[in-house]
RNA sequence: GGUCGGUUAACCGAGUGGCUAGGUAGUGGUCUGCAAAACCAUUUACGGCGGUUCGAAUCCGCCACCGACCUCCA
């Protein structure tokens, strides 16, 4: 197993060589959707990140316990602690039970992932099954005198925990100058201090979810559902904590707090957190009202969309851009995506029928060893599909005779493309199938056949035809130099 | 206002103190009955002003602009 991976910890503030705490064991936990709405183009990018880095671990021979929540109470709206929770404000819109709410969203977000051939974790557990670990975890804060109870809700004393510990490290803040800079917010006098967070909330009259516990008939707190499931399924200390950017602060931030203040040492050893997608150089955002959901994106049907987008468009170009930078949605980027995608594809597919020569004209190793950097370097997947099209460069040139590719070069490639197209990154071939159906086969050889026939004769005009009919079939003719290739459109 | 990050050619998007990233689009050529594809060649770059250096787009400073977080967000 090689550790030559180095990965950007968001702790830290750099790159650091990643060393698994349990080798061949890695854990770890990536912050799932809140189930409240249909998943939308930033999903789609957090978890096509974390993906990457799961196929790639897996790639590299760790034996990866992939947690990724799924958020299905105790999450606010607008203010954290005076808001009104997300599921259950949609459970009074759509007139259902907050579970049946959970269910619908949890179905389509899951069948999203499933298109864009996002791997399953290995366990997706549910904040609302949890709700005793989440308790226990607040009696342990309590116990070490982090957290105090008020009205039946217990909340963090941030302040105290900040003068042993240090609030705001991973986000760069300091408790001081955050508190000069905030505005006093009306409602909060049930906390001590104006950053302090609830762990666990009473429940007013009309709340539907809600359980019992030693403080009241309540329900948990957002941030305490991360560090409660971490721990059950990853034990105290794991190796990669992963999610958006924007959840840094004050998600993350509260979590390592709430996990040292009850086990008196942090949890997560390296932090990663991917970028966000902006649309006309905003950040997508519920307020700006400019998301894209991903049905949407994949039937067409937004204004903003000039055509459809397969879901492999949608994960290709996600993955054309380096996790920590942001990526600009427009139609002209996801159509250079959709082109770039093809090419890729069709010269995979090419490399099935490439004639061996006696020895090569190019360093197909070399080619190899760069994809791997590429991904040891912080996943850089932009620098990949470089060098995977260099591999295009070269089947295809191969096919044109201008390039040599020895047998076992050609099973050298065939190899490169099956790891890092289909397994590390996770692509489809999405048009493979044409020549799947037998039938379809012989009639399209009978068609060729017969068209070649014409061609002989010089008869242009019946070749033509037949080339302009298939097409308007939805079958797309390209004459090759012996005989003819063809796929549905 | 505080903290942090960004500004790369027509568009998207990497990266580096000196060596063509890549994709898409454009132009010219090869191939072809034509078309498509492919191949070869090729145009417009590193926000501005200084500084360090033999050499900077890459390091430093200042300025401009943009964005993120500081409230829910992937």
């Amino acid at each position: 197993m090689d550790n030559k991976l180095s990965i950007y910890n968001s702790l830290s503030r750099k790159k650091e060589q990643f060393i698994p705490l349990n080798p061949p064991f890695v854990g770890l936990y990536v912050c799932g959707p809140t189930v409240y709405s249909n998943a939308h183009l930033g999903h789609a990018r957090a978890y096509v990140t974390f993906d990457l880095l799961y196929r790639y671990l897996m790639h590299l021979g760790y034996k990866v316990r992939y947690v990724r929540n799924i958020t299905d109470v105790g999450h606010l709206e607008n203010d954290a602690d005076e808001g009104e929770d997300k599921i259950e404000k949609r459970a009074r819109l759509e007139q259902m039970e907050p579970m049946e709410v959970v269910q619908k969203y949890i179905n389509t977000f899951l069948k999203n992932m499933e298109q864009l051939n996002i791997l399953h974790p290995s366990i997706e557990p549910r904040a609302s099954g949890h709700i005793i670990e989440q308790q226990e975890l607040i009696k342990s804060i309590l116990k070490n005198g982090y957290a105090y109870e008020t009205n039946g809700s217990v909340y963090f004393d941030v302040e105290k925990y900040n003068k042993k510990y240090n609030y705001g490290k991973l986000s760069g803040r300091v408790l001081e100058e955050l508190q000069v800079n905030t505005r006093n917010l009306e409602g909060q006098d049930e906390k001590r201090g104006p950053f302090d967070f609830a762990l666990w909330k009473k429940a007013s009259p009309g709340h539907l979810m809600r359980w019992p516990s030693p403080w009241s008939e309540g329900y948990p707190g957002w941030h305490l559902e991360c560090s409660a499931m971490s721990t059950k399924y990853l034990g105290e200390v794991f190796d990669i904590h992963g999610g958006g950017m924007d959840l840094q602060f004050p998600h993350h931030e509260c979590e390592i707090a709430q996990s040292t203040a009850a086990q008196g040492k942090e949890s997560v050893k390296y932090w990663m957190h991917n970028n966000m997608i902006t649309i006309n150089g905003q950040k997508m955002a519920r307020s700006l009202n400019n998301f894209i959901m991903l049905d949407q994106l994949f039937s067409g049907d937004h204004p903003l969309l000039h055509q459809a987008y397969s879901p492999m468009t949608v994960r290709f170009f996600i993955l054309q851009a380096h996790y920590r930078s942001t990526i600009d949605f427009s139609n002209e980027a996801l159509q250079a995506a959709e082109k770039g995608l093809q090419k890729l594809m069709k010269a995979n597919e090419a490399l099935n029928r490439l004639k061996p020569s006696l020895s090569s004209s190019v360093d197909i190793s070399q080619l190899k060893a760069r994809c791997h950097e590429a991904m040891d370097d912080d996943l850089n997947s932009p620098i990949l599909i470089s060098h995977l099209f260099e591999g295009v460069r070269i089947i295809n040139a191969a096919v044109d005779g201008t390039e040599r590719v020895s047998t076992s070069d050609i099973e050298t490639l065939k190899r490169l493309f099956r790891t890092f197209v289909f397994e590390v990154l996770g692509l489809i071939n999405e048009e493979a199938g044409s020549a799947d159906d037998k039938l379809t086969g012989n009639l399209m050889k009978i068609i060729i056949d017969l068209r070649q026939d014409a061609k002989n004769r010089k008869e242009w005009t019946i070749s033509d035809n037949i080339r302009e009919k298939l097409k308007k079939a939805g079958i797309i003719l390209k004459d090759l130099k012996d005989g003819a290739e063809w796929e549905i459109e």
